[in-house]
DNA sequence: GAGCACTGC
């Protein structure tokens, strides 16, 4: 549970409830929760382990542990104020002395590791077993019963549960970790819940926060009240650049050794904003020490970013190294880290905090409907976050390498909730599933640009999940089941019409999982060379499908996905994503089917199959030689990664990619009539800007009126 | 001829 210096909101319907204040003259009950001194565990009916009275006694050390008799009072005199999650649980049970009655108590948290984590903590403090009354729910895993009272699972998932069954009426009590990240999904749960409140007077919801936007939320929930929970993080003093730096990398590797030469033993923490500049800094930051000579101690630099292989990922956990001789200068661990110590990986011992105020942040582009990442200065929030970092164990000191002034005036308070900067084609799908019809007057906290709103209902439109009027179609249906972006669903529904959906099972999930090639710095051409083994020259799907074949017909060998530079987690993953979509496709009797291998058709099949979903992710080879997306008529360059041996007149893409240029990764091979074919509505040229694709459809579009003719007088 | 902030279903 997070003790962490937070402010924690509690928020429940305004609504009252009757059977609330019937209970009010049993106030014994509730205090009687909090004092239980038995030796039978009530939640079980079994002796208490030893092990639990161990856990209990450090829990009387928390914080919050002193207040839990105020927060039980509280409840009582307000009805309506409850907090931490095993807290609640005594509530409900006072509240409701019918046994047989069942509730459950439902507690997001935007990652999966934490929703396992504090399930099996909050598990082991009730001294119950894991999946019994206390469980979790995350996706590939639900670990819950229907003995599960207390029940853990991740904000997207909660989401999923709402869609078949649109009033959580399984649930008496929500409560949202975490609510200040602002994720996509906890947007969305804010929004609905709201609304599901109104109809459920006797649900409650509670609201967890770590910042000073609680009392947005209080807005937003109708001045629900606010409890807030004392902080257990040591003094963290901070320092600015008296001037802006002008190279932030430059200037962090510059701190990194000022702190090694003159402050005292500590680790240390440094921001950076993604895996080559990491791995530039850590190779910078050893060199420069090394160059100290054994004046200073001895250093361990550690790299820190979500793609490294777990086994990496451990040693920022490893100890300091020891000092050279004995006497010596102290030796430091450097942790080289990306956001992802920011908010999901927490390393005790970290002392001094380097903070360039830089972050990789996603930002959409609704007018050319492209998501990309953009290194861009972080909030004022974040760097908060950041500087917390250095005093998890004792006082700590945090570097920013901007100004103060810069910090007051330049940082935004907040970073964007994510949904106001990502595509909501996914968001609007699952709105329309949850019965949400008038999307401009949803009440979301922070509403997105009407431009984006748009745009997704109009890609739903040309993907045919949204008819005309805005209503969800039954194929809007079937879509918004995939944990897929529309396109995708769109491709993998449709895929049975082209005999090849077993094919477009196997692509979709390796679109799904991070890239499946490995090149490390020490053998690229290697990598190069065994990556060229399985390319097929029509395209890029078409290659990770034959790394998918050649994965299976191996036997899932790990052995074998190091030999050919394949990155075997990222297969495993692609399988159990193959198996989910599987499930989901016998579900609504879809077909699994292939065309034979040997037939001409088995690509073409395929890569029409494709086009049925992708055909808004058009680009065309202009005569000038390079490649202009289709309708936005945005310039874009083949990625350097692809694998196909020419330049085809017409490609798919999967990604558009803004870094040095404007890339399309991950593309295929397409035929110009095939657009005629597939998407007519889309490619409906009365509505569509003067180019030269638009040129060389209209041949198109009359070689195909002149086959109909001569089609139908031979007939 | 380049990269992959972080999540989630």
């Amino acid at each position: 549970m997070g003790t962490e210096r937070k402010r924690k909101v509690s928020l429940f319907d305004v609504m009252e409830d009757p059977s609330l204040s019937a209970k009010n003259t049993k106030s014994n009950g509730l205090g009687a929760a909090a004092g239980v001194s038995d030796l039978i565990n009530k939640w079980n009916g079994k002796a208490y382990s030893q092990r639990y009275f161990e856990i209990l006694e450090k829990r009387k050390d928390l914080p919050v542990w002193l207040q839990k008799d105020e927060f039980l009072r509280t409840l009582h005199s307000n009805q309506t104020l409850i907090l931490i999650p095993q807290f609640v649980l005594d509530a409900v049970v006072a509240e409701n002395t019918d046994t047989r009655k069942k509730w459950l108590i439902g507690c997001t948290q935007p990652r999966r590791v934490a929703a396992m984590s504090v399930s099996r903590r909050v598990a082991d403090e009730m001294d119950v077993t894991i999946g019994e009354e206390v469980g979790y729910s995350i996706r590939f895993e639900d670990c819950s019963s229907s003995r599960t009272m207390l029940k853990y699972l991740t904000d997207g998932m909660l989401l999923r549960e709402a869609m078949a069954d649109p009033l959580l009426e399984r649930y008496k009590v929500i409560i949202l970790d975490e609510a200040h990240e602002r994720t996509l999904a906890t947007d969305v749960l804010f929004g609905l819940l709201k609304e599901v409140l109104r109809n459920r007077p006797d649900l409650k919801l509670v609201v967890m926060s770590a910042t000073l936007e609680a009392e947005k939320f209080q807005e937003y929930f109708s001045g629900a009240p606010l409890m807030k929970v004392p902080g257990r993080l040591h003094p963290v003093e901070i320092f600015y650049t008296p001037e802006p730096e002008r190279d932030y990398l430059e200037a962090a590797i510059r701190t990194v050794v000022q702190i090694h030469l003159c402050e005292p033993p500590g680790d240390v923490l440094v921001f950076l904003t993604g895996e080559e500049e990491i791995e530039d800094a850590c190779r910078k930051i050893n060199k420069e020490v090394s160059n100290l000579g054994d004046q200073v101690g001895p250093i361990k630099v550690v790299p820190l970013y979500s793609t490294l292989p777990p086994a990496m990922q451990q040693k920022i956990f490893d100890p300091a190294p020891e000092p050279l001789t004995e006497g010596g200068p102290a030796g430091r661990k450097i942790v080289v880290s990306t956001n992802i110590a920011e908010t999901s990986l927490t390393i005790d011992g970290i002392v001094y905090v380097i903070d360039p105020g830089f972050a990789k942040q996603k930002v959409y582009n609704p007018r050319i409907r492209v998501e990309s990442l953009l290194v861009s200065p972080i909030s004022k929030a974040s760097a908060h976050q950041r500087s917390g970092r250095a005093g998890r164990t004792r006082p700590g000191k945090c570097f920013r390498l901007y100004t103060e002034r810069s910090f007051n005036n330049d940082l935004q308070p907040q970073t964007y909730p994510e949904i106001l900067r990502s595509n909501l084609a996914n968001t609007v799908l699952a709105l329309k599933k949850l019965g949400i019809d008038d999307l401009v007057h949803f009440d979301f906290m922070d509403p997105p640009a009407p431009e984006t709103l748009m745009r997704a209902l109009e890609v739903l439109n040309y993907l045919g999940a949204l008819d005309d009027e805005g209503n969800l179609t039954r194929t809007g249906e079937i879509m918004s089941e995939f944990p897929l972006d529309p396109q995708m669903s769109k491709m993998l529904i449709v895929s049975p019409e082209f005999n090849c959906s077993n094919e477009i099972l196997s692509v979709s999930a390796m679109l799904s999982v991070p890239n499946c090639f490995v090149r490390p710095r020490e053998a690229q051409k290697a990598a190069d060379e065994a990556k060229a083994r399985f390319g097929h020259i029509d395209g890029d799907h078409l290659t990770l499908l034959n790394v998918y074949h050649a994965y299976k017909q191996n036997n899932e060998d790990p052995n074998w996905c190091f030999e050919n530079f394949v990155n075997n987690r990222a297969m495993k993953s692609a399988d159990n994503v193959r198996q989910q979509l599987v499930r989901i496709m016998s579900r609504f009797n879809l077909r699994m089917c292939s065309t034979d291998f040997n037939s001409r058709d088995y690509y073409v099949n395929i890569r029409k199959a494709m086009l049925s979903g992708y055909f808004m992710q058009v680009a065309h080879l202009e005569r000038t030689g390079h490649y202009l997306t289709v309708k936005d008529n945005q310039v874009v360059h083949l990625h350097p990664s692809n694998c196909l041996d020419h330049k085809p007149e017409w490609v798919i893409y999967n990604e558009y990619v803004l870094t040095t240029r404007n890339f399309i990764r991950t593309v295929t091979d397409i035929r110009g009539d095939w657009l005629v074919d597939v998407a007519p509505h889309y490619y409906d040229l009365s509505n569509f800007p003067n180019c030269e694709a638009k040129r060389v459809l209209e041949k198109l579009y009359k070689k195909r009126e002149k086959e109909k003719d001569e089609s139908k007088s031979r007939r």
